[in-house]
DNA sequence: GAATACTATTGGCGATGTGTCAACAAGCTC
DNA sequence: GAGCTTGTTGACACATCGCCAATAGTATTC
């Protein structure tokens, strides 16, 4: 990396993005410096700033774009029974999960600043993303109950943590996640949702 | 609060993480300096270092602290049905994450310091705590599985996700915490073990 | 192709946070 | 009240952060 070199300001935001991108997926929030960052994409620590502001806001960067999944898949679900289409959205879930693996739980996980309101707003949204996914996968998507929505974020969060369980601490296979996931979800469906709502 | 004042080492020590466990409690870990902690607690900085060493390892005790719940109920569990275990388990859970609240739900979700290995440590011991606590209402303690006590920290995860939306953001009621952890727990227990293990 | 304008980039300043340690002094013992 | 123990202080050295004026690539104009 030549010092001083320009880039266009899209690039060299970009470029120092992929350097916090993947040092905050290592390291937590107050063991990365922005030294550290400036260091690594070759440019001094003042440009680092000047793209992004503050270190927080550096954060909220790559948090954002850690939990931004592609949503495409879900256009195409099965339309057929809740069986079916509570399978299809755990695939979609673990498929989404696996490709991103460490980053996507470092930052689901709030990788060394949760409780900060703006922090939690960002990975608020993420989740709640995920759980809209899954009441529109079962035919529950128009409804605004916030209760039922409540109640998918949960699950999105059971998910997390399974996901956990299956990558980082390899105690499950990805076989007895799908089963946990699947079964719980329809006896959400099944015998929650009818007697709360 | 005079200055200079001397007290008994356990005193001192235990007056300085009181602040510590307050003010971590309210906000999240970069945002609480070693400064704050000695001047809530009218002693020089320096005390704090002297105690607990780095601020890192008085957040360590913090979040111990926060997260040491009483296990005593558990003795007297019902021994009744799986529903009626089930419904003590999830009562108990619910009993005790109500009664610490806010710090409860800060420290479990690692207000500040998610990622880094000792805090994890610690937050993984006191979810495999609650973990067991579980599985011991249901008649499975004895088992050392490595996959059973896998989905019962993911069982216990969703229980802590539920229990935010129940106390943090109020769209859930209680009775619906209730009803969505009893029927989950009865699921796994009769629909996802017997299949997986 | 040299002069010019534009702006990406640098490097250092001031403020704040952290860990360490020698010096101080509060309170006990004789 | 002298002396000892040790809880406590205050300051030093170092690291990190936000800021900004000066610098130096790169494109543009003639």
């Amino acid at each position: 990396m030549i010092r001083g070199r320009r880039l266009e300001p899209d690039a060299r935001r970009e470029q120092i993005l992929s350097v916090a991108v993947r040092l905050f997926g290592e390291r937590p929030y107050p063991e990365v410096s922005t030294t550290d960052v400036a260091r690594d994409a070759g440019v001094a620590r003042g440009l680092v700033n000047h793209y992004f502001g503050t270190k927080k806001e550096l954060y909220l960067e790559v948090v954002r774009v850690m939990l931004t999944v592609p949503e495409v898949a879900l256009e195409r679900l099965p339309v057929g029974d809740p069986p079916q289409r509570v399978d299809a959205i755990v695939t979609w879930f673990l498929d989404v999960v696996s490709r991103h693996s460490t980053s996507w739980l470092a930052a689901i996980t709030a990788g060394g600043m949760a409780g900060d309101s703006d922090v939690d707003r960002v990975i608020t949204e993420a989740v709640d993303v995920a759980a809209d996914s899954v009441l529109a996968a079962v035919g529950l998507g128009d409804r605004q109950d916030e209760a039922l929505r409540g109640m998918a974020r949960a699950y999105v969060g059971m998910a997390t943590y399974t996901a956990r369980e299956w990558l980082q601490r390899n105690v499950l296979t990805r076989d007895q996640v799908h089963l946990l996931l699947t079964t719980t979800l329809l006896a959400i469906l099944e015998k929650v949702f009818p007697k709360a709502l």
